[in-house]
DNA sequence: TGTACATCAGTGAACGCGCGTTCACTGATGTAC
DNA sequence: TGTACATCAGTGAACGCGCGTTCACTGATGTAC
């Protein structure tokens, strides 16, 4: 073998971090393969050494795209929650939250790309599951889903609106959360 | 004047129309104008008569798109929200929610399909704000904004999802808001 | 009532451009001797 | 230790295609007489 042999790999792995930072940034559909090689310091030729497809390449790189979330790994959901409903998060998608950013242009993506995105939201779900104080499991799979779709819809929201409202909104979310959270446990 | 005088206005009311389903069932960069104009039963040179871009059909459809969103006028929020978290709104895009639909894209659009998305989330804020029972100024604002944050994102992570964890996270969804709006003021 | 005309909504072919993908090649590398 | 070689990661030009946009035109229309 006449190259080290992780060489490949790190050169691979170079590509789907470029692609994770542009995609998030600018949108899928609107980088291209020329970019994205661009961005990892290769020309768009080689492209098709590492990858079958675009397609491929964007299914590869949602798990990349949310291994680490902003705010780290934090021991409490509603403190990951405000982190992710934070003026940082809403100003720098590229480094952000995958589905917040692509979310709609992703459901409507290839079988691979679905099933990426699929398996994505369950990872989600089941790390904040694990936050949620115990409770009845009713209860616990409700604040999940309830805090996560808050979370998503609250900074694609917020991205959307523009000047001090953008701020004002995001606070609402999370104030909205921190209520519903803390929330005592209820009838049925 | 040789022709109908609304004849022209109730065409680009047609091209609208046909832009408006057709963006929200496909997104707005896989629809093209040729596309559009197939399905307003013209050809797609005629555009240009009635548009200076497709950039511009984008922000005049959006507000059309954003009208009469499944449920109708309904005097609840809570019932509002359940009928935006429902089975029907996630498998019919193409007549529901722009923003659930196109709004990670939206985001990136043009400073003037900006204006139009900024203008719409108000709007539907401001909306959604008339619904919510009497309560201070403060409380109105949060239910308001985590109502409709819970909404989008739970519509779009429901997409997102395959099979019966579709139907699941939705219940849970419209479950946590109704523990949310019902729980009982709080302090500060 | 009938006809010639001016208007302009809509047609359809064409444009340049950037996309995803392919492929013949180059040249840096580790190995064999 | 030094050199010839096989490998294959990466290069760069080219491809067909569909996009948004333009434009010379066609032909249905209401008006003037």
């Amino acid at each position: 073998m006449p190259w080290p042999k992780e060489h490949k790999h790190a050169t691979r792995e170079r590509i789907v971090k470029a692609a994770a930072a542009a995609f998030r940034e600018r949108g899928v559909g609107e980088v291209g393969v020329a970019e994205v090689m661009r961005r990892a310091d290769l020309t768009h030729g080689g492209f098709y050494a590492h990858f079958a497809s675009k397609d491929e390449l964007v299914a590869e790189t949602l798990p990349h795209a949310m291994e680490r979330l902003r705010g780290g790994a934090s021991q409490d959901l509603l403190v990951t929650a405000e982190a992710y409903l934070s003026a940082p998060h809403m100003d720098h998608p590229e480094v952000g939250c995958a589905i917040a950013a692509l979310g709609t242009e992703l459901v409507r993506g290839s079988r691979r790309v679905r099933q990426s995105l699929a398996r994505e939201i369950r990872k989600r779900l089941h790390e904040l599951r694990a936050l949620v104080p115990s409770a009845s499991r009713e209860r616990r799979d409700r604040q999940t889903a309830g805090a996560l779709a808050c979370m998503v819809g609250g900074l694609i929201l917020a991205r959307g609106l523009k000047g001090p409202v953008q701020a004002k909104f995001l606070a609402d979310c999370r104030a909205f959360l921190r209520d519903a959270l803390s929330a005592t446990e209820k009838g049925n």
